[in-house]
Formats: structure tokens, C-alpha cells, sequence
DNA sequence: GTCTATACCACGATAGAC
DNA sequence: GTCTATCGTGGTATAGAC
């Protein structure tokens, strides 16, 4: 048997790549040229994996869906809802540095996408909506018949949160919101 | 005497034309060419008025500034600072169809101005730091020591709600905001 | 001050050898 | 599957006649 050659998974640094770059620099901002260097690809073969730029986003799209979903599936095995909200809220706080500097990935992927560009802007949105729904199902096994507008609540003002923390790269209004929210929650 | 041929201002129409264009489309997705057209001037003599596309943003930028000073020289005759607030509070509910259209300008240019090119990012900073500033001053005069929290407070809410009133083309997500906020506001 | 023509470059995407 | 070379388009910005 010959050893296995450590295969490279060219695919997965490429979406890494661009994941990274479409967040710092924005989708726009980033060129093709940009995401194959950084993944230590050249530029031609980038096409190989996917056909337009588009269907990269569209893949980075996805693939946060899924690791969202990966979250969900350890936050779920906690008991009480309110301490799986709480979780949540300790995932958005121990991000704050990276959100004061460069925003919320999917808020501003959603924002930029969303001009003009209706197709991808609707992904981005569902992504969004996503995280909405589990808040709100949260909400709805604490037993509120609220849970919608709770759940909205909840994602708007960490939202509006990350924003105002980007605007002036002050990760402490993140904190600010969170331990809020966190009081609030609390509070219910 | 000759009579005044109805001088034309061809820099105000492009100031005009290029604001709505970044709204709707972006900066970074909005042609000179575009703007040019919209305003109905050669693309070449753009640059007699603008020598590049960064300063005619820069422009737009201190003419949404001088726009919400005029705003505010009205509220300020107020008597009432929670009158003042409340006033604000309507005008942001009066753009709720649009804002879910094209979302925050000034948000939705900081946000993106924010990536990558620095000094654009904090002059569109600036403007949305006059809001907050002015909010701000309305809680301090209803003799709220805690003014800085409650100014950001209610900025990052109304935020978070054009936010997602936009990613999910909803504007009553706005109307929602905007009279929770009002009530929070009689109850403070 | 105004406008046409165009320089110049960067980007997305493709062709085609290996 | 991989990579180089390049096409075609469209963008910012300029030159220079009027």
C-alpha cells in the first residue's frame, strides 16, 4: 500500500479564502485574483471548483448555514431553553474584536448583497432568518406566546449592536448589548 | 437687462444623482458612467466638479450631515426634549418603506465604506456619530445622567430594525421598533 | 466651463496545453 | 485535474478641441 499523500483539499481552501476576504473586504471589494492567492491557488483554477464568483458566495453562503447549524446542535443538547439562549449570547460577546473590526458576516453579507443584487441578497437573508428562527423557537419552549417578537427582539438589537460596534470599532458595545440582553433575558 | 436664464446647477444634480445611486446600488457597484447619466452630464465633465469618485461620496457625505442639522434646527424649537425624540422617532417611521428597500443610508454607507477603504469608513462614522450625539443631548436635557447608554440605546435598536426590516424587505419590523421605542420612552 | 474621444488598467471568465 | 496565457468588457480618469 502506497502511503496516502496527505490529499489537499483545494475546494475547502478556497471557501475558506473567500470567506475570510468577502468578510473583511466585503463580496465587491474582493477579486477572484485576491481569493486564489490567498488560498495558494492559481487564478485559472479556481474555475475547476466554481464556475462564477456567484457560486462561490452561494458555497460560503451555505456553508455558514451549516456550521450555524453545527452550533445549534450543541446549544440543543443543553436542558433549558434560557440557558441555550444564554449560550448563544456568550458565542456573539467572544466574538466581539472581529465584529467591532470587519461586522456581523452574515448581517453585512445580507446588506451587500441585498443591493441590486436581489438573488444572492435572498440567500444571505435566509441565513439570517435561520439564526431568527432558532432564537424564536427558544423563546417558544420557555413557553412565551410572544416567542416571535422576543426572538426579533433578540436578533435586532445584537444586530444593531454589531453595527454601532463596527461603525466606531468599539467592541465594548457589543459587551454593552450582550450583558443586556443577558439581564433582560433573565428578567422574562 | 437680460433676463436670468434659469441657471442650472449641474454640481447639486450630481450630488443628487450619485446619492441615490450609492443608496440603491452601493458605492462600490455604482458606475461614474451612472451617475453621470442620472444626472444628465457628459461622463467627462463629472470630473470638472468631482476630480475622483471618493470625493463626490465625501460630498454626499457632509450634505446628509447639513440634511440632519436642518432636521434638528426644527426639532430644537421644541420645547419638550422628549417631544424632540419623539419627533425623531416619527421620521424614521415615515422612511420605513424605503429603509426596507435600500436600508440605513447612512448605516448601509458605513457599513460598507467601513471595509477596506479607512478614511472614507470614518467620515461616513462621523455622520452617524452626530445622531447618536444628538440623541444623546435629548436625554442628557431630560436630566438623565445616564444619557450616554440610553442615546446608543435607542440609535443601535432603531439600527438593528432597519437592518432587518431590509434584509427581509419588511417595513413593519420598523413600525414595531418605532412604537416600542416611543413606549419605552414615555416610560423612562 | 463643456463635452468627445480615448488612455489605461483591472476584473471575470475562457482556451487549450500539459 | 492543473495551470498559463489571454480575451473581452467595463471601469476611473485624462487629453484636448470647442
Amino acid at each position: 500500500m502506497t502511503p496516502a499523500p496527505a490529499a489537499r483539499d483545494k475546494r475547502g481552501d478556497l471557501t475558506n479564502a473567500a470567506q475570510a476576504l468577502f468578510y473583511e473586504q466585503g463580496f465587491g471589494a474582493t477579486t477572484l485574483a485576491n481569493v486564489a492567492e490567498r488560498a495558494g491557488v492559481p487564478l485559472g483554477n479556481v474555475y475547476y471548483y466554481f464556475k462564477t464568483k456567484d457560486s462561490l458566495v452561494e458555497a460560503i453562503l451555505m456553508e455558514r448555514r451549516a456550521a450555524f447549524d453545527a452550533m445549534v446542535a450543541q446549544w440543543d443538547a443543553i436542558q433549558k431553553p434560557k440557558a441555550r439562549l444564554e449560550a448563544f449570547l456568550d458565542m456573539n460577546h467572544s466574538g466581539r474584536e472581529i465584529v467591532a473590526e470587519h461586522g456581523c458576516p452574515v448581517g453585512g453579507l445580507s446588506m451587500e448583497l441585498g443591493k441590486e443584487h436581489s438573488i444572492l441578497g435572498d440567500k444571505a437573508a435566509a441565513v439570517l432568518a435561520r439564526y431568527l428562527e432558532w432564537t424564536t423557537a427558544q423563546f417558544r419552549a420557555m413557553g412565551r406566546d410572544d416567542a416571535d417578537d422576543l426572538g426579533l427582539r433578540l436578533m435586532s438589537s445584537l444586530q444593531g449592536a454589531m453595527l454601532m460596534a463596527n461603525s466606531f470599532r468599539q467592541p465594548e458595545l457589543i459587551t454593552r448589548e450582550v450583558n443586556r440582553a443577558r439581564a433582560w433575558l433573565n428578567d422574562l
